[in-house]
DNA sequence: GGCGAAACTGACACGAATGTCATGTTGATT
DNA sequence: AATCAACATGACATTCGTGTCAGTTTCGCC
């Protein structure tokens, strides 16, 4: 068999089993047995179980990083609230076409290896970063009320990560509905609009 | 020694070797050779690795939960989003003074046993119906806009795990300011009031 | 059809971690 | 100071998964 082909081949294998049974409980052996290759072939294409791992979730950040777009201003670009739903969007439907690593990033990517640990928080580090940075533009723009933009960017981060995951288990219920829902929640959050005033004082007497 | 103070002390002891390196990176030589006792003593107070972890994971649990109030509505009761305040504060403190509890649960208790998982995520799930209800109750009484309550709720939770994620890696800024920040994002989100009116037709052109 | 390279195989040696158990220690009681 | 029960010990057998490697098969090419 070809060379790529194969490699594909047990990636592809891989995938669904470490996302169904986590890293951990996935050995080798059950790799290669669905594969249907022998154990030394595995050892021609991957170093080891972690290498092969990381390749996997490699590929899941890759993916997602590519769906999020920095939000740009100026004359031309689409409105920030539109931009924002087209990331939303982008990365909600990659989610759902694939679970297998979603679930991987999601649930089991996690307290294996401090090393990919590290490389999984920076990932979202950088995120939260990317969205301060948009909630800081957006300030200087009038677009966004002062705030703490740094743990409103965390608050937004956790709210799609939350969702994501549950998404990645349940019946995938209307994209863009749910989409719209959460765009709706982090702009304006739950509060009746007509009580914001009062609200907004709250803890302030 | 007395029973029970072994028993407490072999927990702490394992309490933090968890929440640094993980369930997995912890065996029990490492346990038993912190807590300065033989392998046959651990296995005297304690079934196996996993039994001593579910332990310390039940103890994270149910201090959560005993620190969430359901939201109670009627007269005596204090404001709503006092309740709220008052549940988030006392969340927060928790995790700051449990730090390694916190991380267990947060980063080290996922996907090394399906039961356990399961375990988990029903808690999580426990909570985020909990929020939905209270949702629910508040668009009743016209506290809270109409919208897709569990998305909120999962909004709500998300954001909150991941601001508590952040608060159990990095130095503890002010607590009561840090809730505010978030129940002002829950409430309100982000978008300047002024706006809200615009924002509110969004993708309703 | 024979030759070499590349791909593949699976038995095996090895290391890591677990749980047990025969034995040792402690300390309260008579 | 003898006895007994509760507590503690750590060497050891066992299990489990890994990675290797000597040998086999496949395939393209002369």
């Amino acid at each position: 068999m070809e060379k790529q082909a194969r490699r594909a081949q047990v990636l592809r294998h891989a995938k669904r089993i470490f996302a169904r049974k986590g890293y951990h409980r996935t050995n080798v052996a059950d790799i290669i047995s669905r594969a249907r290759i022998a154990r030394g072939t595995f050892y021609l294409y991957f170093e080891n179980k972690k290498d092969l791992f990381e390749e996997l979730l490699e590929q899941v950040l890759r993916e997602l990083a590519v769906r999020i777009h920095r939000i740009r201003i100026g004359p031309g670009e689409p409105e920030p609230a539109d931009q924002l739903r087209a990331n939303l969007r982008r990365v909600m439907s990659f989610v759902l076409s694939e679970r297998d690593l979603t679930n991987i990033l999601l649930s089991h990517a996690l307290g294996f290896d401090p090393e990919l640990d590290e490389r999984i928080q920076t990932f979202y580090d950088r995120i939260a970063a990317q969205i301060q940075r948009s909630l800081d533009l957006g300030i200087t723009m009038g677009l966004v009320r002062r705030c703490d933009t740094r743990t409103a960017a965390y608050c937004i981060l956790g709210g799609v990560k939350e969702t994501i995951a549950q998404l990645s288990r349940q019946a995938p219920p209307d994209i863009d509905g749910l989409v719209e829902e959460i765009l709706r929640f982090g702009l304006s959050g739950v509060a009746r609009p007509e009580l914001l005033e009062t609200l907004r004082n709250i803890g302030e007497p």
